[in-house]
DNA sequence: CGCACCCTTGAGTCTACTCAACTCTGGTGG
DNA sequence: CCACCAGAGTTGAGTAGACTCAAGGGTGCG
């Protein structure tokens, strides 16, 4: 949701650990929550929040059943949350990268769905919501923007839930790519044209709703066509507009 | 989100228009943001939200594309969501019985990312939003009731998207048909056996991600397996355990 | 009565799944 | 330094579930 400032002792440790870090970037985004707070409110949010870390890859940040206390965002790494279904298989259900916000699915639920699990080691801001539900009493920015992050994730989640079905597997991949470039290069800039993926391609397929052998045909497909270079942990974007007009 | 009371002439007009008015019962329902605020609030709420009305089978209630401004909650008839998606197919993205709430899409978004549609006739509560937020700050008892209307609205888009995966159709319909079970009883009594859908099987099919003759090919199988009694506007319910077995 | 619309049924096709084998990579230990 | 191993990813063959296309009911409405 935020980096705080100002604890540079804590940022150079992060920095340490994890090589990737893009948390001084995050400032700027778009969903800091914290943005056009004033002074006594920033130090409020300050006293409710607190990063936690590092997590190893395969960690879990919070499981499945947990009962809800905090909301999260990346500071640095990768996270992906999943969920067991009834039958026992799991389900991918988001990619998370620095500046991004998680866990806000078990907001007034009993137990929070899912697990989130770290994808490389990261750090996370960890920001206990029944406090900040009382200081976004005190705060109609903060609560706005509270509310906007929930309404942007409703809406994402449907188009996602939108984008599941009837649609090939192509143009499923072709999105998921789109979508990835799109929130990479808003962290390392729009020049970017080499993608690390954190996730493994078993994640991505369990995710996209296809089975790993499909998606690694598809992206072999992508890349014999000219569109990407497909690599083993990531990939070369050779044609944005070609991929855009998979997409959709 | 409520039916607000003391209002005896709209809703006799409202009852002349929708036989199957169930606005009366909406008090009862767990979704009523407006639950345990005191007669102040109450009377705020009052006024920052109007009741609206008749839609008349296929009216829109909000376009795509409009500038967001409210939410609303079915009082009576039925609503359905729908989204274009990029290469003009449209997806239905939700149904609303009385007592639910719809639009929250489009908070803290630009645009509404989706039309609403009026399945029957139909009356709805409009609340601005805006004033809504304000009160919010006053009552954190409403500000917390309306975040967990929203964290429900992202745990439920996820498990749709969650189940939208790699699910075979049977699944789909059993679990839609568990759900609309669970929705209409709980307007309606546990004992109701005898369902009417106020949506066409063509919107259901295009909600479930099937083909319109896949649905009816699998109502037809859950007919001929005695689970239900697949008719033309409707079914009846013959063996919910069966149904919740298929479900998973 | 006839038309329109929705739903159902049938036949053929195709996408994506499953199962199985193979390759590649990074890590470990001799 | 290289051989070995485990796990992820890739490739191939065969199958099955769902789609498309097309035609045939049913029901409600003018």
């Amino acid at each position: 949701m935020q980096v705080r400032q100002g604890k540079g002792e804590k940022n150079n440790k992060l920095r340490l650990v994890a090589q990737d870090d893009s948390c001084d970037k995050c400032a700027t985004k778009r969903l800091c929550i914290t943005q056009g707070l004033d002074a006594e409110q920033l130090g409020a949010f300050d006293r409710l929040s607190r990063t936690r870390g590092p997590f190893r890859p395969g960690e879990r940040i919070f499981r499945m059943g947990d009962s809800f206390h905090s909301i999260y965002a990346v500071q640095s790494g990768a996270v992906k949350t999943e969920a067991v279904s009834d039958d026992g298989r799991t389900q991918v259900t988001g990619f998370y990268l620095p500046g991004e916000q998680f866990g806000v699915e078990g907001i007034g639920q009993a137990a929070i769905p899912c697990d989130a699990i770290a994808l490389k080691n990261t750090w996370v801001c960890e920001i206990a919501f029944k406090p900040l539900e009382e200081l976004c009493g005190r705060s109609p920015l903060l609560q706005h923007h509270l509310f906007s992050v929930l309404g942007e994730k409703i809406c994402n989640s449907e188009y996602q839930f939108m984008m599941g079905r009837n649609m090939r597997a192509e143009r499923r991949v072709a999105r998921f790519l789109k979508c990835l470039v799109l929130r990479i290069r808003s962290l390392e800039g729009s020049e970017v044209r080499q993608f690390h993926l954190p996730m493994s391609k078993e994640d991505i397929a369990n995710y996209l709703g296809v089975a790993p052998e499909t998606l690694s045909r598809t992206l072999r497909k992508l890349d014999e066509e000219g569109m990407i270079r497909n690599e083993a942990k990531g990939f070369e974007l050779l044609d944005i507009e070609a991929v855009n007009r998979i997409a959709g």
